[in-house]
RNA sequence: GGCCCCAUCGUCUAGCCCGGUCUAGGACGACAGGUUUUCAUCCUGUUAACCCCGGUUCAAAUCCGGGUGGGGUCACCA
């Protein structure tokens, strides 16, 4: 049997550096396992739909370089790809399940759920649904259907026993079933909870191998558990370590940028986002620190994944960037970098000059604009003081005249800082600020022949 | 709080399953030095960890137990 895994993101709105994390692990397993990886839409929750999310989530995977095999974009045997549109699905095995008495019918309100959640609380038992509904007479529930009264679909969990969990990161993990919440399948508004669906999905989507994050640890019993009230084989699960933010919490929004594009538009490589996420939770068999997704779909296995989870260090990522794009070309960086990076006012004819200068001064492709808007704007230049204006002059004299190259500049510029008697570090760190407007700048006889001899003299002034 | 998971340098981790080869290795960071008229790159070096307490054993980072700490989860959200 071949290997089949799936990511199943929500469409929030923004593609989660999380779901990539989840995504690159599922895919690297389907293509050794010679099978296939699917992208499901799980949009079960209408309030928190947001339009256009999921093609967000597309161009995210696209970026990063994962391709799926099937999906609401690209169909397959078992389309659609997207919950919202199996609805009769789950309605189908929600009504099996009640008509063999492993899931109930509950009327009970939100008022009397919250009443009893209250009193619950107050006399220090743990919050969940107190079983009103679960024996009702066959008569009451056609009385209460007939009056149409709003209704969800419940599991029946057992009331004792243990539920065990093999996964192949963390071994068996049991649970007892007295712990278990009467999880709600159907919701009042027809639509199925993340937990019915994704069941009934995964089976009839032929998943093998659901690896997912271990915040979902905590409800694998109730999948199991509905995977036995069906009578199906359940998929092997695999819970790999959450990304934690600094402060050791699961990553937020609130405390990390946790958007895949946003790293894209922020001047992150995908070479550097997928080595570094690989790198978390996971080690290369070889002690590798440096490969290529191909390499990481190719030599990824579940067990040399940790069992803690890891944090996302910026300082990491931003060394993966700055080697990624030193090791691009010339020509490959300015491909990169007119993804968006360059300033309208830059001339394009100038950045093959630029590269060199450049490259190894980039963290991200970002920094492109600060490091070089000198060549291309005039710098306001600052007070500078007698000491610096008599530099300045006599540098102007000497470029006035000298050869326009590396070596002509630099000779005759250091000459005539020693028969002055002066040092180089000032003088020059005023010629630099003079032209670059800046106190920090890429090399500047480099730049000083890249600008041109009338401009350095027009700076000069 | 209940349930569940986890515990090696600041961070990512190797080692743990199959105890000795670990005076615990690598990478990032930090720090120092070298190269560079600045910065960056590059090179060299330094820094820094087996959570605690018991037990098993000739021997424990490695096995067992208990603490402690951190995290996850307890919805008609996924």
């Amino acid at each position: 049997m071949t290997t089949r895994t799936r990511i199943a993101p929500s469409p929030t709105g923004i593609a989660h550096l999380g779901t990539a994390y989840i995504a690159m692990r599922n895919l690297a397993l389907a293509r050794q396992g010679k099978g296939q990886f699917l992208i499901r839409i799980e949009d079960t929750d209408r309030e928190r739909y947001v339009e256009g999310a999921v093609a967000v989530i597309f161009d995210a995977m696209k970026w990063l370089g994962y391709t799926h095999d099937e999906g609401p974009d690209l169909g397959g045997p078992h389309a659609p790809y997207t919950q919202s549109e199996r609805l009769d699905i789950y309605q189908k095995y929600a009504k099996e399940l009640v008509i063999n008495k492993h899931a109930y019918y509950c009327f009970c309100t939100k008022e009397r759920l919250e009443k009893v959640r209250q009193s619950q609380l107050k006399a220090k038992q743990l919050p969940r649904y107190d079983g009103h509904c679960r024996t009702l007479t066959d008569s009451d529930i056609q009385t209460n259907l007939q009056s149409n009264l709003p209704f969800v679909i419940r599991l029946a969990v057992p009331k004792d026993g243990v539920t065990i969990c093999h996964d192949p990161i963390r071994g068996e993990v049991a649970f007892e079933n007295a712990g278990i919440d009467d999880q709600v399948l159907i919701k009042s508004d027809g639509y199925p909870t993340y937990h019915l669906a994704v069941v009934v999905d995964d089976h009839l989507m032929e998943i093998t191998h659901v690896v997912r994050g271990e915040e979902w640890l905590s409800s694998t019993p109730k999948h199991l558990l509905l995977y036995a009230a069906f009578g199906w084989e359940p998929p092997v699960f695999a819970h790999l370590p959450v990304i934690r933010n600094k402060d050791k919490s699961k990553m937020s929004k609130r405390k990390n940028d946790v958007s895949i594009l946003s790293h894209r538009d922020r001047g992150y490589l995908p070479e550097a986002l997928n080595n570094f996420m690989a790198l978390m939770g996971w080690s290369h068999l070889e002690g590798k620190e440096i490969f290529s997704l191909k390499e990481f779909l190719e030599v990824f296995s579940l067990d040399r994944v940790t069992k803690t989870a890891p944090i996302y260090d910026l300082d990491k990522l931003n060394y993966y960037n700055g080697y990624y794009i030193r090791a691009l070309s010339d020509e490959e960086l300015i491909q990169r970098l007119q993804s968006g990076f360059i300033p309208a006012d830059c001339p394009i004819d100038l950045l093959p000059a630029l590269m060199p200068l450049v490259k190894s001064r980039l963290t991200t492709l970002r920094d492109f604009e600060s490091l070089t808007d000198f060549f291309y704007r005039t710098p306001t230049s600052p007070e500078f003081s007698e000491e610096e204006q008599i530099y300045l002059s006599v540098a102007k004299e000497v470029l006035s005249a000298c050869d326009w190259t590396k070596e002509g500049i630099e000779t005759k510029l250091v000459e005539s800082v020693k028969a002055k008697g002066w040092k180089n570090g000032p003088f020059f760190a005023a010629l630099r600020l003079a032209i670059t407007g800046k106190k920090v700048s890429p090399p500047l006889t480099e730049s000083m022949i890249i600008l041109g001899r009338d401009v350095v003299l027009e700076r000069l002034k």
